[in-house]
DNA sequence: TGTACATCAGTGAACGCGCGTTCACTGATGTAC
DNA sequence: TGTACATCAGTGAACGCGCGTTCACTGATGTAC
């Protein structure tokens, strides 16, 4: 039946946060079209009304859980506080409401187009963003730390999330705070 | 029909290394059983005659494709080098004889209970490794140094990999190898 | 050394299942008069 | 304001397909005599 442009705009809504969520949770491809369309309360023929494919849904629920995220970390603005919250358990536990590049980084090469160019974009938001919490009067410089940086931070936690050794994970974490809270930050330059 | 038992130990060993490969540029979820098996000269069912499942499989290729890298890597006694050769275009473009973690990491905690088993041990393996190529007296110290730049490398060559564009991707190697080259590598601690 | 036969790696039809997608249909919404 | 009807978000049966796995069968291997 038809439904009014409030509540679909809402049911579009609430698709792109569950899928958001699963598709960091279990991966795009752990993710079924009936499974997710489920877990929002609708059936998996709407899929279809709202985004075409699952492809296109992906690169939309992409561009989503990125920008989710930059909302809870953007405002932080305190260097050791960004590091010591992004490398934290709560964040490792909780990989639905976390970093896209740490919950699928791995998965987007095997992508379509579309859904590669929304992660590229968003990579380098996320590169600018980082850039601007980082020391050193170099534009350009602070930008190759800030992407140094991403990479510690996503590669330390697929690490620590992929690890089966609690004590191992939570000694990759607080390596990788202590080496990024230090002075320069990551190596730094600048 | 039967084959002799050196023949079933090469067809075994093939089907391994099939896998590891395959497995590392399409992810364990990207590759069906038949694909591995065509691409191995076999069908199918003998899979289940040598591995009894995929997961199995899985299990024996993630510890065939860490170690088949760890040969290749293990050999260089140089950090510069190791970070060189890691955080190279060949590498980035070559996964499938590449590193398992930066390859299928984010895949792992999606796998059963063996194959995390495993990789855990390897990466273990790898940051010991690692580790006795770092300067500083203290061992734990320069372990978890290790752990520190096995995940910049790991993320750096994710990020190099899903990125659409080739410039970024260049430029996310370059600055990665650079903060890892420097004086006392990776942020250094010792 | 020659023969009989048990072993078992490899084959491929068939299984149930879940996938992404299509499409005829439903019926409340929202608009034209 | 009231009525007629076009719109379209949502439904769910059905599609072809590929998945991982099973199992009766094949036939060369390798062993017992």
């Amino acid at each position: 039946m038809r439904v009014s442009k409030e509540k679909a705009a809402e049911n579009r809504a609430r698709i792109l946060d569950v899928a958001a969520r699963l598709f960091r949770e279990r991966g795009v491809s752990g993710v079924g079209v009936d499974a997710l369309m489920d877990e929002a309360g609708l059936t998996y023929g709407s899929l279809y009304s709202h985004f075409g494919s699952k492809d296109r849904l992906t690169a939309e629920a992409v561009e989503h859980a990125f920008s989710s995220f930059g909302v809870k970390f953007g405002a932080i603005k305190n260097l050791n506080t960004y590091v010591a919250e992004y490398l934290s358990r709560e964040h490792r536990d909780n990989p639905g409401s976390g970093c896209t590049v740490a919950a699928i980084g791995c998965e987007i090469p095997h992508q379509g187009k579309t859904v590669r160019q929304v992660f590229t974009a968003a990579a380098k938001r996320s590169m600018a963003r980082l850039s601007a919490l980082l020391p050193g009067r170099d534009a350009r410089a602070r930008e190759d730390d800030a992407l140094a940086m991403l990479a510690t931070l996503s590669g330390a936690m697929v690490l620590a999330r992929a690890v089966d050794d609690p004590e191992l994970s939570d000694r990759i974490l607080a390596a990788c705070r202590a080496r990024l809270t230090r002075k320069g930050s990551g190596g730094s330059a600048g």
